[in-house]
DNA sequence: GTTGACCCTCACGCGACGTGAGGCCTTAGA
DNA sequence: TCTAAGGCCTCACGTCGCGTGAGGGTCAAC
């Protein structure tokens, strides 16, 4: 009942070179070979790979996909749920830039000049791949993870539309008390940490103090994160990073 | 007015390196230089890089996005029409993505094993934007062209699915005479070859026998439609071509 | 004048394969 | 049994679209 390398390629609409670099990268090994050497897949090796597939859709690296499905830890109703939550980010996404299109044709029509930023805010990415992958990997905190994917795979377009509306107008407000030179540790500052911590209680998992400080960290510690934030307002990862941490002290949290 | 490389970068969403980039490759050159050498943007450079985004977004190679950009025949609303329409096919397949998920939860949680074909009928590609933009580079039918992206940009998913099942329904048909060696230039599979052209005609254009017959040549003479035409059945290709050409010919299209 | 942010060109490297070479294996037909 | 076609293997160079860093010049505010 197995399967050599082109029948699998033909089933799953990838190339034989891809498997053979799948196999070489330990990402998904056949788990035979014939006499002569042919790669052997199994069953077992078909549902891999489709996990695989759905991650690679996904943008995620191959690298990173090895890790995840190798993990103790893996879950594969997790993970279906989490790649269920994010096509339905990309298919928000993708509406999006559909309207961003009907826009600049409106603009055409009527022989008008689209405003700059408009032009391309449906441009660029806040990817939940990388930071739920991150939350997972940093705290291994699976419930936390688990009830996240959860609650998401349930969200519809306009969820995700609110969601995101919500979480750009905390990073707005945060980055202009950060203009307006307000150290991170003035009470509306860390009345607006505090709304970001509800923020991800509400939208994501429970949120407690030390989780939150964590995800402060992590803004700063890594540079995906640090990039993206510090695209609203230069040293914004810091400064929320530093109002987290001075939110979670206020509130008794452990160093 | 202008915009050093950082600001747009910012502005698009994109790295100052992307940039660099597409200058080097004449993708996207600011439209002047300071003293100093610094790159300088205009208004027409956004517009221009916002369309170089769209198609980017649309997985086009950066190449060929500049070709169609510097074709004298390119036409922007036509543009934008078209890849509304393939950021809606783009939906789609998200769609399909997400049932894929839905459908292995189900095989998950009843403890039974998915079909094959099911667990990745989702994954490959039809990409539209191959077609699309082979057809106006190799016949330079413009209006044809316009005609198509006109017509599909007002389909719904609806539409999409019953085209792509029309179109994969001839496809096997077509598929299953080869199997059973039936000669292309039987009737039967004059009548499929016909019904293809008709197939074409009612979704995207009006197709003459002439352009018919061109787009079986093209099937043959171009790999990226061989080997996805004949991942349906080996040879398919081929024999589309010959059934394409007969039926030209039998309507009294010239050679 | 100094400093920090910005800019330039150059160039190596990465990830995910595509492509082709050279040669062994399998199967059906003569 | 032999042959031919299609399949398989490993090896390795190359492509595309940048990311990253080096070395050095420019600009504006203090």
């Amino acid at each position: 009942m197995a399967l050599t390398v082109s029948q699998v390629a033909r089933l799953a609409k990838v190339s034989v070179r891809a498997l053979h670099h799948y196999d070489e990268l330990g990402l998904l090994c056949p788990s035979g070979r014939s006499e002569a050497g042919y790669r052997l897949y199994t069953q077992a090796d078909l549902e891999r790979l489709q996990q695989v597939l759905f991650f690679r859709e996904l943008a995620f690296p191959l690298e990173e996909i090895r890790r995840i499905l190798t993990d103790s830890r893996f879950d594969l109703r997790a993970a279906l749920l989490m790649q269920r939550q994010l096509l339905t980010e990309r298919a928000s996404r993708l509406d999006a830039l559909r309207h961003a299109v009907d826009a600049a044709l409106d603009a055409l029509d009527q022989g008008t000049t689209m405003d700059r930023e408009k032009m391309f805010e449906a441009f660029g990415d806040f990817d939940p791949s990388k930071y739920e992958a991150e939350v997972k990997e940093r705290w291994g905190d699976t419930e936390a993870y688990k009830e996240s994917a959860r609650r998401t795979s349930r969200y519809k377009k306009e969820d995700w539309s609110t969601l995101k509306a919500e979480g750009d107008q905390l990073m707005k407000a945060l980055g202009e008390h950060l203009g307006a030179g307000h150290a991170p540790t003035e009470p509306k500052v860390l009345a607006l940490a505090e709304a970001h911590r509800q923020y991800i209680s509400k939208w994501f998992y429970p949120c407690s103090y030390v989780i939150h400080r964590g995800l402060g960290e992590m803004y700063v510690s890594d540079s995906r994160f640090t990039e993206n934030i510090d695209s609203v307002k230069p040293g914004l990862s810091r400064y929320l990073r530093d109002a987290f941490v001075a939110n979670a002290e206020r509130h008794g949290a452990e160093s």
